[in-house]
DNA sequence: CTGAAGAACCGAACCGGTTCGACTGTCTTC
DNA sequence: GAAGACAGTCGAACCGGTTCGGTTCTTCAG
């Protein structure tokens, strides 16, 4: 069933099925009402394929991630998940790539072969060569994520220097005085992630600031890499009294090490960081922390993308968000606190 | 960047260009040489859409799951991820379509519009009318999950039923009399979904065989709504000493009101389920569970899908899977039991 | 009454690949 | 020495849409 059997069966040409559909010249209603019906018995549907030859647009957006090799986090599914909402509301489809880099065969096989209209990456890094390809060749692309310079292009970012710091703030503020942090794993710092070195940052600087003691780590993403980390800051430093983390991944491996060496959070011992929303809620008290707005950056990022697409000449723009902390009820003033069964468990008791 | 312009530059036609690339004719190794400088030079790569209107395949696969009203799990995050890499193994693209239904526009367009060659469908219900749709129009697919009647259809499937009743058994064998079983949201279960049904069917009839007195219940997909229901357990059957659960989403909620209640894992309550591994060891104690191979069943289905594709009239496949039970630390008998830091704490302690 | 504008439609070219049929040589084979 | 077989190449048709230019017919201003 194509262009020309409704043709035929409407009794016009070719080209006056196209216009009706696409209105981009002047119909009668008369012969619209026709083609409609014809349509409409044979469930006709035009073919994508010679749709995108033919005008050039695949209304396809590309979502370009690493691959799960280091395993995914909640955070990446929930992108994954607001970008194929966001951009079906736009009359999208969504393209999966699985690259880390700008050589993967898949990556250039979205540019290359022309599958899709423009991208968005996520996992960005400070120099991120994915990136300066796109902007090179002048491929339309929104990143999730900013790199060291990111002037000129297009991204939604969260600033994790920021958050970073109202975290390092909050524990300064409540007492504490020696604190770790605990990082994405290290090849991903080796790489560049970008808020793995803006969130390094961003604790470091806000602790010289507080003058407090720090020691920071990187962690693998996964419970085990979690509570081994936790052992490893116990052991170098036992005086310890709170930590920070980006590794939404590691934080259930965290509260176990914590859990196992004796320390009660928030009592003997305070968490924060900055994590999903939904997340830090499954944890045991609840984690108080900087939630990422991971829908709502995932949305803003097709929105942009989508207004690249209708203006090529539209100049660059971003959305940097910092969220707040949502006090829930893993951070506390240090040494013994009050003993209270509604603060150790994270949840208000039932009336 | 053309095939005509590359045959140009290499003095040959577009068809012998052509018959360079796919080798579906013998080209005489010096102009393939000739070509493939050009190629190399020029960097070109075929248009995909152009390909496609050719020769009929789009070389991409979609990928169908529900929208995110009720959260995504972890579990879904797993097969996305593996589907991807699987894919892109087999040099396919994977194409997201947000839909629950046979009727969403997004799945609509997957088919209608020829966007993909073949489809793998998640979430599967008993009475399922995408499926319905696609067998009926002769459509490739492969399910993640079967229906109440899959003969005939291709699919990979978890067997729920004998999963939760090795749950039962384990529970009971360790002397468990008053169970409860946490499944999904109870919209889900009203709608058919497979998993639910079928966990729901296993717990009864094994729970039943050994005699057990139970209650069952549904839960929304997050913690909060996990926390209620177990304080619901509790308060409909104080003596429940243990529980079966489908819901991922709701272990951490579950957790706190255990703990909340006062009711230490596993000595006092034992906690145990079908989970995929990485999520049941972020939990403290780790989670006693039936792993769900995530990733395994997600490889498989594009193994299928692309067998399939390859094959037209080949004979339905499918793969029942059954892991085993993994034994951690969050099942004990009943009753007070042995106490120790280490059963306590789901990890052995450091020597 | 004439000329211009515009509505409504058609035919043909085009997008960039694939594939079929035909043509030319060269090499076997009986 | 004629008949095939086969390697190697080309031209043209085709996939299913979109879009440009042109034709016909009304309508309306001058």
């Amino acid at each position: 069933m194509n262009i020309g059997e409704i043709a035929k069966r409407a009794g016009v040409s070719r080209s006056t099925v196209s216009y009706a559909l696409s209105g981009k010249r002047p119909v009668s209603e008369d012969t619209r009402r026709k083609i409609q019906r014809v349509i409409d018995d044979l469930g006709y549907q035009p073919n994508a394929s010679a749709r995108a030859l033919a005008n050039g647009r695949t209304n396809t957006i590309g979502l370009v991630f690493p691959p799960a090799g280091n395993h995914y986090t909640g955070m990446q599914l929930d992108f994954i998940g607001s970008v194929t909402e966001a951009a079906a509301d736009h009359d999208y489809d969504v393209l999966l790539s699985p690259s880390g880099m700008d050589s993967d065969r898949s990556f250039q096989r979205l540019l290359g072969e022309r599958r899709v209209d423009g991208a968005i990456l996520m996992e960005m890094r400070l120099q991120d060569d994915r990136l300066d390809h796109l902007t090179e060749v002048g491929f339309p692309s929104v990143a999730i994520g900013r790199t060291a310079n990111p002037q000129g292009s297009w991204w939604v970012g969260l600033d994790h220097t920021a958050l970073a710091a109202a975290c390092v703030h909050h524990l300064a503020d409540l007492g504490h005085r020696r604190v770790a942090f605990v990082n994405r794993p290290e090849p991903l710092l080796r790489a560049g992630y970008e808020s793995a070195h803006r969130g390094l940052d961003g604790f470091t600087k806000a602790a010289a600031e507080r003058g407090l003691t720090v020691r920071t780590y990187c962690c693998g993403d996964d419970a085990a890499s979690g509570q081994a980390c936790l052992e490893q800051i116990l052991h170098d430093d036992p005086a310890t009294t709170a930590l920070v983390t980006l590794n939404e991944a590691a934080l259930g491996g965290i509260y176990r090490g914590l859990a196992q060496a004796g320390r009660q959070v928030p009592h003997d011992f305070s968490v924060t960081g900055v994590v999903a929303g939904r997340w830090a809620e499954t944890v045991t008290p609840q984690l108080t922390a900087a939630d990422v707005p991971a829908e709502q950056m995932g949305r803003l990022a097709v929105e942009l993308l989508v207004e690249r697409l209708n203006h090529p000449a539209a100049p660059a723009r971003h959305h940097l968000l910092a969220p707040p902390i949502s006090l829930r009820a893993s951070t506390a003033p240090p040494g013994p606190g009050p003993t209270g069964a509604a603060h150790d468990l994270g949840a208000p008791a039932h009336p």
